[in-house]
DNA sequence: CTGAAAGCGCTTACAG
DNA sequence: CTGAAAGCGCTTACAG
């Protein structure tokens, strides 16, 4: 049976003290003579006390709690970046509070309300569209948020996200390099900054090689392994099959594999492979697929830090803005055409 | 620039009615008469007014906040397991606030007090120990929990697992029906219901059908792929080598894949392997691996059933267990070792 | 270094 | 159906 719940004043009666003074043991322990210090902290640990955030949150209009807002926290990438958020987060003294979107950005209004109600501290954006109303009025009254993996157009908001045409670039030429001219493109949405940046480094990377993209080797979807299984459904059985596949999140690389798996044909002999966002799939040696690190454990620590640094610094107007450089990852899934002649 | 926050007095104010009712409005709308309700409700949305949390929480002595306490967030279950919790808590008006563990079961006390000290409802634990002091102690106390997807030893709490000695049982009996003899376990943490019962499983089914068990085809770790890594190295080495491997999880299965390529065995032809937990990488067509799904999303959605009723009328002293059914999914990586002879 | 007062923004309990 | 009072458990701001 839960006794009753004993609060800073009961405290206080014990230790033979006011209640503030329990309070600054709490806060501001320099701030109170040692020996009222001791007396006090002994009392707590005996009875157990433990602060009530509600008083705390309402007396100081704080709560630290930071809120996370993903597309869907059951997408391994944007599991592993909760996992770094949470863990930056706590050792600066935050609690994390997730929404997930279930891939239906519509609700992104919906769940803002509900975080703001839930009177966080301010929020981590893991997942907008380039073009998100809501959060663009969040920003327009100085809200503290910052943007993680994907970004809002324009430069007016804090953001970390991946260079991610760069890393699309650099993919494309390791295959050009490896003789593929081929090259099809299953692409994200292009009203994601992600799927946009992605689209325009695939197609500057043929462009710089002077090779012909031809219209029937884009197929454009959503991040899924859906879109990856019939976009590869699709690459697969044209006349003029591509040789090389440009697979935007490793999701989608997963849905190509069922494909390839499923018309028996083989990576990268038959088709090569690239993905992007190194999850865990990608590095097993069965898959072995090549794709791009977003760096996903730095990425979410540098948000908190922003998002952190916003909160307790309202002062400051000065924007953080990160674009980290993508790591590239190789492995067998691109094979090598020379090699194959 | 953020202007002054509006309260219900504010509101109240510019309504011509007492704050009370504003609050009325917001909670028990039906007591309001239709004239003051109107009236009221216009104002809240004309200056886009939303109840502060704060206020309400400590007024009401309830935060609507449940902790989740998982083992590893980034890892796939649990991401899957999260999302079932948010998406069902969300629908009953409840937000979800997580730790993780990182992996290190003796952060859990920790985790615990922090998660007391935001004021959360109730907690749901999703990986407990068998043995773990700190959840005993709040269960004494009757605090709202409930246990998921693993449980303690004994039965005074609340709890929702899957039936693991029988999904185990199962997927070695269907290895036995596939004329494997020579099978291998890849196991959890005794220490962990989990891993405990699993291993019970196998070792039921093999008595069962009167096969001896060799100790060499034991191997104990953690639910990892790292431990399945090591552990196939060390099986697949072995002058008698087994010819099924029974992954306690998907994650042991993914590292046992990745012993196999390295070794250039194939599965299934040279070593069978199942798993345990039906991820989404168990589906993937170029994995294909047998495994026991959890049921994870019903799992999670009945944790947050339990934990719900718990909160809200904490006079039951009914105690909520639930056993769930595995589901026992084929896939080619059992092969069939009949039709190899 | 310490404490009495006031108040954070709500809800509960009561009176009408 | 409505409102005045009291209070939830803390912190802020001030006085000493």
């Amino acid at each position: 049976m839960p006794k009753k719940k004993l609060t800073s004043r009961d405290i206080a009666k014990m230790a033979n003290v006011s209640h503030m003074t329990v309070s600054r043991v709490l806060n501001t322990p320099e701030k109170v003579h040692p020996k009222s210090r001791e007396k006090v902290l002994n009392i707590i640990k005996r009875y157990n006390y433990k602060i009530d955030a509600r008083g705390r949150n309402l007396a100081s209009k704080k709560s630290n709690l930071i809120a996370l807002i993903v597309p869907d926290i059951s997408n391994i990438f944007y599991a592993e970046l909760a996992r770094s958020i949470e863990d930056k987060a706590q050792g600066k003294g935050y609690n994390i509070t997730f929404c997930s979107l279930e891939n239906k950005p519509e609700r992104m209004e919906r769940y803002v309300d509900i975080m703001i109600n839930a009177a966080v501290d301010g929020i981590i954006f893991a997942g907008s569209r380039l073009k998100e109303p809501t959060i663009e009025k969040l920003i327009d009254e100085c809200y503290p948020l910052v943007l993680v993996n994907r970004k809002l157009r324009g430069e007016n908001h804090n953001y970390v996200v991946v260079d991610n045409k760069k890393g699309a670039f650099k993919v494309i030429e390791h295959l050009i390099n490896l003789n593929y001219r081929k090259i099809a493109i299953i692409s994200g949405p292009s009203n994601l900054s992600t799927g946009y940046e992605r689209f325009r480094g695939f197609k500057t990377a043929l462009k710089s090689s002077g090779i012909t993209l031809d219209k029937n080797y884009i197929v454009r979807g959503s991040f899924t392994r859906e879109t990856g299984y019939k976009g590869a459904q699709k690459l697969l059985t044209l006349k003029n099959r591509p040789d090389a596949i440009f697979a935007s999140n490793d999701y989608i690389a997963m849905g190509v594999f069922d494909a390839v798996e499923e018309l028996g044909l083989r990576v990268p002999e038959d088709i090569a492979l690239v993905g992007f966002d190194d999850t865990v799939f990608a590095s097993n040696k069965r898959i072995n697929l090549t794709t791009v690190s977003q760096r996903t454990y730095e990425m979410g620590e540098l948000g908190v830090d922003i998002l952190v640094d916003f909160i307790e610094n309202k002062e400051s107007t000065y924007m953080h803005q990160i674009i980290l450089e993508p790591k590239f990852i190789i492995r067998e899934s691109c094979g090598n055409k020379l090699h194959k002649r």
